[in-house]
DNA sequence: GTGCCATTCAAACGTTTGTTTGATTCTTTT
DNA sequence: AAAAGAATCAAACAAACGTTTGAATGGCAC
């Protein structure tokens, strides 16, 4: 887990930028982004302390380059998902879900259990990080405007407020139970046998099918 | 917003503490725990720097202190509510629903609208920060447990893996809701008519209802 | 008033932080 | 091969951090 993904082999390509990205996302994901230093980056990573400001500018950019290499694809895939949906046909809003959530679950790491990329997307959702955020929020509005509007394609009796909190809802339930399946699996000691995140996700699905739902 | 709440007045009485907390909590409640430094603190509460650690031990400690003061009677609130519930009456559900966001909702801040007290618990509810998270995690699995049971009496059918996920869901669109609040108004531009949140509080509260009896 | 204990104070401490510098090394171009 | 440009390096920088110190100050018992 602390082992170096990247020997030293001296400057092979131009992979630095590269390296960086990386190994800041794996640092960024299980421990914030205030208490990682550039020196455990660069550390572990093999490069030169410099090379953060060398290649980004400032650390703050760096933050931002990592959060919006994960985010935006992200977000792009779900507008993607979301413009597919056919409202004539059923069950539209289970499909308005699935854009919602798959492009997060989506983010596999290699079936890892320890993924990487769950602890960081969901960092990223539920931060309250003003660096992170502004970044969010600078996404999320056209985001959440279009999944309003499909909220109410899908059942026009629904006014814009409940829309609105009902895709908030939605964000939430999504982060907080992708960042803490770690720890509910240890709280459990054994009487959880989640052993892959399908059974999160089905749950999470049925939750929120039916919570859409609602009057 | 930025204005002293402690004015000069010397060393009043032994308060120095009690400023420290309260000042501690508004500025931990919307800027981060990490962003906050102890002379951010001392300046606002108008009290020496080194009071910190006379008084706590450590910036770590002081946090605990902090977060403590907000989290745990709010379990415990929560762990009373639901000992209350009588399951042969109809609609227990939305009685544990009750139990376990209502002594949240109820930390009103004399009805402000920029409630220190709503950002507060959801950036611990939702914390991703070890300090923070080993103070929640302390008493977490108990109320988790209890939830667990709660729901189980009251949909005998549910199993152990749906009902500590569904708590889960449950916490995370609480949280997740009560922080992005403000941004939510923000976002929506007037359209967004919440001038309370008790239009959060009942949209949540249906919301979770149909939830919870998905199968 | 004297001594005692808790509290407050200004000042300094040692670390760690992100950042910058200027020389050096590698890669590419011509 | 030589010049030019990009990238890396060790080293140092200033600033901010949490913490500690030792003296000064307060109230209180006797």
């Amino acid at each position: 887990m602390i082992a170096n993904e990247f020997p030293l082999d001296g400057r092979a390509a131009g992979l630095t930028k590269e390296r960086l990205l990386v190994v800041a996302g794996e640092l960024f994901a299980d421990r914030g982004f205030d208490s990682v230093s550039l020196r455990m980056i660069t550390d572990r990573a093999n490069v030169n302390l410099a090379s953060v400001n060398y290649h980004f500018g400032s650390k703050e950019e760096l933050i931002g380059a990592v959060v919006n290499d994960i985010v935006r694809p992200v977000n792009e895939r779900r507008l993607s998902l979301l413009s597919l949906i056919d409202y004539t046909t059923q069950d539209p809003i289970r499909k308005i879900i699935h854009a919602f959530i798959d492009p997060v679950f989506d983010l596999s790491d290699s079936g890892n259990d320890d993924n990487k990329y769950y602890k960081l997307i969901s960092r990223c959702i539920a931060s309250r990080d003003e660096r992170v955020s502004s970044i969010i929020i600078k996404q999320f509005p056209e985001v959440l405007a279009q999944f309003v509007s499909a909220l109410t394609k899908a059942l026009p009796s629904i006014d814009s407020n409940s829309a609105h909190l009902k895709i908030m809802f939605m964000a939430g339930a999504l982060a907080h139970s992708l960042f803490h399946y770690e720890n509910l699996l240890l709280i459990s000691e054994g009487r959880f046998d989640l052993n892959s995140t399908e059974v999160l996700k089905s749950e999470l699905v049925s939750f929120l099918l039916t919570g859409m739902n609602a009057s």
